[in-house]
DNA sequence: CTATTACTTCAAGTCGACTTTAAGTCAAGG
DNA sequence: CCTTGACTTAAAGTCGACTTGAAGTAATAG
């Protein structure tokens, strides 16, 4: 496969996959002329990829995690954590939600009035509520739509 | 109160604080010399601005909603698709949760044997799970360790 | 054989929310 | 009065994961 049927077969653009073999994450089989050629299994290491992603693990804590030779080599230890601090995030979001959900319908004349806002609102300024677990899901959303849009 | 104390009893740096005035998030009552004086609600509405940020706002999404005047102008609609998309949020981060604690302690030889696994995975590739979701969650926390870890 | 198109590399740019640095000002304590 | 330390500004740097642009090469359709 050359790099633009990868790109279509995995959704994955070839500047990012120029990328990824730039960090060592991924390999092509060789050239054709100056033309990588990829092999069939890079799409399973890409499926990979995403799925460290979408834990929250940087590409430096993928890579390492990408088996050189056949399968993937994963740190069970890793995954456990990994799936501890998504709970807390659970948590934490589901906190905001809940609080957001009150706000948007609550009654006090002005948001100041109501005690549940004000509650929030001290665990917003604590520190609690974690402000960046929020952040990070919605920016990124953001990135993708403009992407999107963008697509002349 | 001068910028010190502001940034004493909220948490928020003093660098933040000047950069907050600049994007026009707050205001300072005037000044003692060349020395900002904030006012005693800026606390408030430091606590308000915690919060959007919390819920996932930008700053630009945030500066609106602070009344110029007396209390905050809130965009009740603008909340509660906040809480919807924290909703689509934890829903996907309860899959990863899942997923990722299933290998954690899946007895297949390899991941790769797993169906479980590889159903994750096809979930991740397909962008089912929308790999920024946790990935920005994470990403913060460790900026924060490196904060506090570099604090000389 | 040639034009087109898709690839190539390398460097630089992007995004958001800050932080850091350099150079300067000044309020307050001794 | 003078030092000192906390403030000031403006500009540049940071972080991660990419994207974009410029300039060049070459596989392939015609």
């Amino acid at each position: 496969m050359d790099i633009s049927e990868v790109a279509k077969r995995s959704g994955v653009p070839a500047s990012t996959l120029r990328y990824y073999e730039e960090k060592g994450l991924i390999h092509s089989v060789g050239r054709q002329g100056m033309r990588r050629v990829f092999a069939a299994d890079i799409l399973e290491r890409l499926a990979l990829i995403a799925l460290g992603r979408a834990a929250g693990l940087s590409l430096d804590e993928i890579a390492p995690m990408l088996g050189d030779s056949d399968g993937p080599d994963i740190d069970r230890t890793l995954l456990e954590n990994k799936a501890d601090e998504l709970e807390r995030s659970i948590q934490k979001l589901k906190k905001m939600r809940d609080g957001l959900r009150h706000a948007a319908v609550c009654s006090a004349p002005s948001h100041m009035d109501c005690p549940k806002f004000r509650r929030l609102l001290g665990l917003a300024a604590s520190g609690a509520i974690h402000s960046d677990d929020a952040a990070g899901v919605v920016k990124k959303q953001r990135r993708n739509l403009k992407k999107k849009s963008s697509k002349k």
